[in-house]
DNA sequence: CGCTTTTGACCGGCGC
DNA sequence: GCGCCGGTCAAAAGCG
C-alpha cells in the first residue's frame, strides 16, 4: 500500500484530537436502556446494560505470551469454533465482572444487552456459550460475525482491503454472514520482526460517539504522527493508579476518518474507579474555540490542533460526564454516522464480525444533554485552543464539562455498532 | 496543590 | 552503523 506522508504540522492541525476520543470513552453507561436496531431491523426493548462494551474491553487483562501472534493450538486442538467463543466469551465477562463481584447472573445479564442486538442464531450461540462451563483456557481470537451486508459502509469500506486478501487466504465456506465466526490466529506473515512489547494489545475501533464507552481513567502523556496516517496517535495510560500498567492508545483510521483506533494494553492493577480523584485541571472549556479551530483546520492544515481534547478520564459509570470534544466534531460531521466498530485485532480484517448496538452510548440521556451543547457550540462558533506551542494547558475533562458525544444523531439513523474483535 | 494536556526530546527496536 | 519509527519522558502551563 502506498504509503502517504504528511508534514508533521499537517498531522496536528487534522488532528483534532484524538485524545478526546479517548475521553469521550469515559462516559458510562448507566443502566438500564432501551435501543432499537434498524440495520438489522431488531427491536430490543429494556435491555439491561450493566456496563459498556467499551469499558469491558479496557478493563480486559491481558496476559503475556512467548508469542502472542501465533497461535498454532487454536486450530488443532479446538473441536469446534463454539468452544472457542465460549472460552473467549467467557473471558471476556470475567473481567468485567471482577470488580463487580457478580457471578454469571450478572455474567448473563450483563451480555443480554449485546445478545438483544444479535440475531437469534447469534444469540443462541453466544448464550450456549455463556452457559457452558467455563475453562481458564487462555482465550483464542474470535469473531463475532455479523453479516456483512449490515455492516456500516464505512466500515465496509475500511474492510475492503483486507478483504480482499483474505478472500485470497481463506475461503471458508462456513465463514458466511449470519454467523458468528470464529476465527483462529491467523499465522502472522513472514515477518520475523519481534514486538517491542510483550503484552497483549487489544484494539478495537470505534466511533468518536463511542469512544466514551471507556469507563477507566486516562491521562495522555503523548502525541506523534503515525507514518502513513494522516492523524497522530494519542497515547494515554490509566491515571486511576499510579502503578497501573494499563495503557492506551487512540488513533483515527486513515481509511475511515469516522472510526477511531483505539488500541489496549497492560493490566489495570487496580479496581474500576468509581469517580475521579480529581477533576483539577480537568476542566477547560475550550469547545467553542475547538469548533472554530475545526473549521479552520479544514481550511488550513498548518493550523495547531484543536485540542481541546480532554482527559481521557472517565468518570463515574453513572456519570457519562466525559465527553470528548473531538467525539463532539465527529457528531457534528457526521450526525449521520453513528457505527461503531469495534474491533479487537492486530490489523486484522473485519470481515463477518459481528456489530453489536452501543446502548451505552445510544441510550445515555447525557448524550443529548451533550448534543443541545454542541449545537450551541457549534452555534457560537469554536475555537482551537490554539496555542500552539508549549505546554498545554490544563487538562480538561471535557467529558465533565461537555455531554456525552453525540449519540443522538446515531440513534436517529441507526444505533451505533461495536464490532469486537478479541486477538490473544 | 494536584491534576491535566501539550510538546519536544529522548530512547530503543528494527530495517537497510 | 545509521536512520527511521514508535513509544515514553518530562518540563511548561492551565484549571479547579
Amino acid at each position: 500500500m502506498a504509503e502517504r506522508l504528511y508534514p508533521v504540522r499537517g498531522i496536528v492541525a487534522e488532528n483534532w484530537d484524538l485524545d478526546a476520543v479517548v475521553r469521550s470513552c469515559s462516559s458510562a453507561i448507566d443502566t438500564t436502556t432501551t435501543y432499537s436496531r434498524e440495520a438489522s431491523n431488531i427491536t430490543h426493548e429494556n435491555a439491561t446494560v450493566s456496563e459498556n462494551p467499551l469499558s469491558v474491553l479496557a478493563s480486559l487483562k491481558f496476559e503475556e505470551e512467548e508469542d502472542p501472534f501465533s497461535f498454532p493450538n487454536l486450530v488443532q486442538e479446538r473441536s469446534n469454533g463454539f468452544e472457542e467463543l465460549q472460552d473467549s466469551y467467557k473471558s471476556f465477562f470475567s473481567s468485567t465482572t471482577t470488580t463487580n463481584a457478580t457471578g454469571k447472573d450478572d455474567i448473563l445479564s450483563s451480555s443480554s444487552s449485546i445478545i438483544g442486538g444479535l440475531n437469534s442464531q447469534q444469540q443462541e450461540v453466544v448464550k450456549t456459550s455463556i452457559n457452558s462451563p467455563l475453562t481458564p483456557t487462555s482465550s483464542p481470537l474470535f469473531v463475532f460475525g455479523e453479516p456483512k451486508n449490515q455492516l456500516p459502509r464505512h466500515v465496509q469500506q475500511q474492510s475492503q482491503r483486507l478483504q480482499q486478501d483474505l478472500q485470497q487466504k481463506q475461503q471458508h465456506p462456513q465463514s458466511h454472514p449470519g454467523t458468528i465466526l470464529l476465527r483462529p490466529m491467523q499465522p502472522q506473515p513472514p515477518r520475523s520482526r519481534k514486538r517491542k512489547t510483550p503484552q497483549k494489545r487489544m484494539v478495537c475501533h470505534v466511533t468518536a460517539e463511542n469512544l466514551s464507552a471507556d469507563l477507566w481513567a486516562w491521562r495522555k502523556y503523548g502525541q506523534k504522527p503515525i507514518k502513513g496516517s494522516p492523524y497522530p496517535r494519542n497515547y494515554y495510560r490509566c491515571s486511576s493508579s499510579k502503578g497501573c500498567a494499563a495503557r492506551k492508545q487512540v488513533e483515527r483510521s486513515n481509511t475511515d476518518p469516522n472510526l477511531f483506533i483505539v488500541s489496549y494494553t497492560g493490566d489495570h492493577t487496580h479496581p474500576r474507579p468509581t469517580h475521579r480523584n480529581s477533576l483539577a485541571g480537568s476542566t477547560r472549556n475550550k469547545f467553542s474555540r475547538t469548533q472554530t479551530s475545526l473549521t479552520n483546520n479544514n481550511k488550513d492544515a498548518t493550523a495547531q490542533p484543536t485540542t481541546t481534547s480532554g482527559n481521557a478520564s472517565c468518570s463515574s459509570p453513572l456519570s457519562s460526564t466525559s465527553h470528548s470534544p473531538a467525539a463532539m466534531e465527529e457528531v457534528k460531521n457526521q450526525s449521520e454516522g453513528a457505527d461503531v466498530d469495534s474491533e479487537m485485532v492486530e490489523e486484522e480484517d473485519d470481515e463477518d464480525d459481528l456489530l453489536i448496538p452501543n446502548l451505552a452510548a445510544a441510550m445515555n440521556e447525557d448524550l443529548f444533554k451533550g448534543l443541545e451543547e454542541l449545537s450551541s457550540c457549534v452555534a457560537s462558533g469554536g475555537t482551537s485552543r490554539g496555542g500552539g506551542g508549549g505546554g498545554g494547558g490544563g487538562g480538561k475533562s471535557i467529558a465533565a464539562q461537555f455531554p456525552p458525544p453525540a449519540v443522538e444523531p446515531v440513534a436517529g439513523a441507526g444505533l451505533p455498532y461495536i464490532k469486537y474483535f478479541f486477538l490473544f
